[in-house]
DNA sequence: ATGAAAGCGCTAACAG
DNA sequence: CTGTTAGCGCTTTCAT
């Protein structure tokens, strides 16, 4: 396609001026020995080639500036010693610690970790996935995975180590490592609960995704459980809209909230970012945070603390989800026992300046546990 | 180390029951033709081989759930269709963008990222430089390069392409994708002097990088062009600290700036993490910004429009800086033309609310240009 | 302890 | 147009 840009200079497939490395073999003929000798002197050291002969390679290597093949190396051993990573969106500032968090549980064990971020796209998931086998990955790490998950099937019959992260799959046949989302919900409904909010609304994320639909399941069950059982138009979720998840999809939901005239004071979001679009749509309408409502997010990640008002929200270990789920992925490429199906890690309430009592402070003594009809 | 932790069941090396791929040659078997036939079919198509047989190995091939190793490929064309690039810090929310405008810039030419974070530590991106070279990537995109760049010899005699983003090196060999920090520190003063503002601060960052070192002097000169020279001690420089650049960095910065009793109404910050921490800091003194003091940011990174207040800043185009750099990178690989050597990209003044004029307006008519001596 | 030879999976050069 | 042969750079038997 692209063949004859450049007319007379192109008669080879020019790949001459390129990168014409040392290899073995020369180092080996510096050294005065056999090729196998040099990788022998170079992996085992003096266990298996004698001290001067090592000493030698060593040098011979060391002039000639040599440094392994590491495809030719991974093709022979067929062990690449990296890992593939996916991740739904490199934008989503909830992301980078958990990238960071894998890298650090698995580089000290020699393991590179190859990212992409696959735009919460399917399709280029099931690329990435199949691009990723095809380059001979030790293991892969999954922050991607949708409830019901397709390439599952060719997962286990890659047969290669796979941990997801903070996201499951039903009835999850993979390790997994994540928030406790169940409990995060529930310690962000009974905060506004205790601060005496009786509508709450919320914020929900798709429900294709683990996080979303249960932290959706967690608001209603704890709703119900403290006597204020969720009215089925104060929640509203992201399925119902398209686009990335975000501030722009923040706002669309708390539009759509406001247009369905349902009585609230607080709104839990299944995410910060969800939350931050949530503020601005109340703002324009005039509302004051927390002073009208309180908002309440999921996560805390960078500059929320920062916002106006600061967020209230609930705090996921980010990053020891990635380096959990690095070190499980880990284990398992050594082959050390058997990985635990799932490890479920604690967040925290973190209350800043975004909830408050309500204005009008509810006729709700604490005590109070009966269920209060829906709508 | 972690060796016989399952005592029996480890005799081999344990390489038996995972992933026994299908290769060319069982293709082949099954089609009834040659490997190197199913090569030339799987790659050429109908171009070099009968459109029957290639239907066949297209069959075989689909049947088997075939795939090709990409490590073998590679090894034998020389090309891994693969590119490495570095960023200094994966948890800085400026450097997302960079990542994702560069992979949608190679990923259509079917070259995937390999993405590595230093840590702002030489010793890592030498070490990520060599690993990278190690495994063939067929370019390398560096967006940590320091003013006096260690690993430039070893790069340029590995003759692999190279362009740096973001930040450039002295008197630069290698192709360079930037925004105009000169031209945005000029933007961000120009701001702050027609707003009235005479006595200004910088906190610069790291003299070691081209950006830190650029804007800083950008901005001593253009306190100079615009009659308001700085005072030295007005500027205060991440040098004399350590530490992560963050917010934490700018709060140290603005802590010092304080204590030099220096006085000025207004600062620009090297970027917008910085600027945030100097937030904090003058909140805590009992400053109220802007109407004590004026804030401007470099960046625009997420969410600074909605901390409080909302912060004025510098846009710089980020996502743009990483898809050119992918660009030219693509073309360097491709071999396409001799690669410019430098890009600037213009970045652009987003007025929110951390700026407004001086309490005291200066007397300082906008017609004036005449220098007020230094302290 | 070291050398020889084979082969990981693929593709390119050469015949026919 | 297709089969044969060879080899990318490395490691690992197998001999010696």
């Amino acid at each position: 396609m692209v063949r004859r840009v450049n007319g007379e200079r192109s008669v080879k497939p020019d790949n001459d001026d390129r990168s014409p490395r040392v290899t073995v073999k020369e180092v080996a003929e510096r050294a005065g020995v056999h090729p196998s000798t040099v990788s022998r002197a170079l992996s085992a050291g003096t266990n298996r080639v004698t001290a001067d002969l090592v000493a030698r390679v060593l040098a011979a290597a060391e002039e000639l500036s040599y440094r392994p093949n590491r495809l030719a190396r991974a093709l022979r051993v067929s062990q690449s010693s990296s890992v593939g990573m996916l991740i739904p969106d490199i934008l989503n500032p909830a992301y980078p610690p958990i990238v960071r968090g894998a890298e650090d549980a698995l580089r000290p064990a020699g393991l590179s970790v190859l990212l992409a971020s696959t735009d919460n796209d399917v399709r280029r998931e099931r690329e990435f996935i199949t691009l990723m086998l095809d380059q001979r990955v030790d293991g892969l790490l999954l922050a991607t995975a949708t409830r019901k998950f397709g390439p599952l099937e060719d997962l286990l019959r890659a047969r290669v180590p796979v941990v997801l992260a903070n996201r499951g799959i039903g009835n999850n046949p993979l390790p997994l490592v994540t928030g406790d989302d169940i409990l995060g919900i529930e310690l962000a409904v009974r905060h506004l609960r205790s601060l005496g909010h009786q509508h709450i609304a919320h914020l929900a994320g798709t429900e294709k995704v683990s996080s979303g639909y249960d932290r959706k399941r967690a608001f209603i069950r704890t709703m119900k459980a403290t006597g204020a059982p969720a009215k089925p138009e104060a929640i509203v979720s992201a399925d119902d809209f398209t686009g990335p998840v975000g501030i722009t999809l923040g706002e669309s939901l708390a539009q759509e909230l406001l247009r369905r005239r349902v009585s609230f004071t607080a709104v839990v979001a299944a995410n910060d970012l969800l939350a931050i679009g949530c503020y601005d749509v109340l703002k324009r309408r005039g509302l004051t945070i927390p002073r009208d409502v309180s908002i309440i997010g999921y996560n805390d990640i960078a500059l929320v603390d920062r916002v106006s008002p600061p967020l209230t929200t609930i705090h996921n270990p980010l990053y020891e989800i990635g380096f959990t789920a690095g070190e499980i992925l880990l284990n398992a490429i050594k082959r050390n026992g058997n990985p635990s199906p799932k490890q479920v890690l604690a967040p925290t309430l973190v209350v800043r300046q975004s909830t408050a009592p309500p204005k009008n402070p509810a006729a709700f003594p604490r005590s109070h546990r009966n269920a209060v009809p829906a709508s």
